[in-house]
DNA sequence: AGGTTGACCACGG
DNA sequence: GCCGTGGCCAACC
């Protein structure tokens, strides 16, 4: 019933000229939930370029659809938050980080 | 076609 | 914890 599925969302992204690489690095962090991160690594291994974590960056600062597209749950390998290009900056990613983890939090604490 | 840029990573000091 | 350094890779100019 939303028309946010990740089938619709990828349409959507399509009418933004992105490369390929872009595309597959974007339809990886549609695959965190909320409540988890990734880091660039990893998202660069899931979409088989393990090396290009540093492109992985420079795809996700130019993520068409900030939020949509959770582009905030991925962070640096060391566990620090990394940057953020969206509405807001880095604050606002770990705003965001924040209010994700605790509502994932009390759901397992209500099971 | 080649140099520059960047939301990175690992390792030192 | 904070720099600097070398490495890495796709996108951009």
């Amino acid at each position: 019933m939303n028309g946010s599925g990740k089938e619709e969302i990828m349409k959507r992204l399509k009418k933004y000229g992105m490369t390929r690489f872009q595309t597959s690095v974007l339809r990886a962090t549609l695959d965190v939930p909320k409540g988890e991160v990734r880091t660039y690594g990893q998202i660069a291994t899931m979409i088989r370029h393990p090396k290009a974590y540093r492109a992985v960056g420079t795809a996700l600062s130019r993520n068409p659809l900030p939020i949509i597209v959770p582009c905030h749950r991925v962070i640096r390998s060391g566990g620090s938050l990394g940057n953020y290009s969206g509405k807001g900056g880095t604050r606002k990613k770990k705003l965001l980080l924040k209010k994700e983890m605790a509502t994932d939090f009390v759901a397992k604490l209500k099971k």
